[in-house]
DNA sequence: TCCAAACCCTTGGATGTCCTAGTATATTGC
DNA sequence: GCAATATACTAGGACATCCAAGGGTTTGGA
């Protein structure tokens, strides 16, 4: 998927909605759409730097969620909830993740419905050197400039909010 | 996947990160964790507007591309550079789009490799009925600021620009 | 001219996401 | 106390994305 094109496709859509009389949602489209490829290079750059360790981002983000937890063990509907993610992908990914023995599933002590994800040792381990590598390959070379990290969590902080994913 | 969170998670992780020692990539730590969501966020919407057009984004997007096109057909390999996703993602799209009826595959006049999509006039409609759609129930809705839509098309396009999606 | 390297598309496999049930356990209300 | 409703997790299926590999077509250098 390699070579840079000679121009930006999302710039030369923008101008096809203007030519095409919608102008008043030329702008909208462009940055949604800019949202969809910004995100689809950072996943990319993500699961390369996780490859090593044997993970994918779903798994890593919930192996950090674990680690976080202080008791290292959160029930799935929480992790979901959290996680923002539908029940099945957290089933999913539990699956895996104790396949490779980094989580197990306990059961809750007072309501037979729920499962505990329980982080093991060699998934706290994990989760660590894990963590490290995304904050010294990804996140220190964003590839944002300082004020403009400040510019998107606003922006993007108040879009999540008025979507209704907080209060 | 439902009620809204007393607590935004992405900042909650922030702090953890700053609480860990980890506060020189906090932030672009955040920021790119808000773009997951916000992305996940937007092709929700999107893909329930296009449902009752019988189409997920991936299609629309290679329809609305070739409805662009003048000639309503674009080789295969030049659909994949500008949507900027894997060769055999078009594969698949062109796969379910052709079987709708919506695109034919012809061949490429002089070069025996290439493939020529072609949009059918079925194709065109529906690709002009889901782009009002998306336009007024999307994009003219988006739920960013004006202006920070501006600050999104600046600050995005200057990353898939360093990111080498285009010169 | 001719064969190797480059290019194009497709197939098959692994992952992840969501949706729609279906099973089991809790909670509520009469 | 017991039935109806709600909640929690899982199984199966549809899609999309990528990677690796394979077969056909062009191009280019010896």
């Amino acid at each position: 998927m390699g070579t840079p094109l000679p121009r930006d496709p999302i710039a030369d859509a923008q101008r096809n909605w203007e030519g095409h009389g919608w102008g008043n949602v030329a702008a909208p489209m462009a940055a949604v759409t800019a949202i969809m490829r910004t995100q689809q290079i950072l996943l990319g750059r993500i699961e390369a730097v996780l490859k090593p360790f044997g993970l994918t981002f779903a798994r890593y983000e919930l192996l950090a969620l674990l680690s976080f937890a202080r008791s290292g063990a959160l029930p799935m509907n929480k992790a979901s909830a959290l996680l923002q993610v539908h029940p099945t992908s957290v089933t999913n990914a539990v699956d895996r993740l104790q396949a490779a023995g980094l989580v197990v599933r306990s059961a809750h002590p007072t309501d037979g419905r729920t499962t505990l994800i329980e982080l093991t040792s060699e998934g706290r381990t994990l989760a660590k050197s894990a963590t490290a590598a995304l904050n010294s390959e990804v996140f220190a070379q964003s590839g944002f400039a300082d004020h403009d990290v400040d510019q998107l969590i606003r922006i993007l902080s108040a879009f999540r909010k008025n979507a209704g994913d907080f209060t």
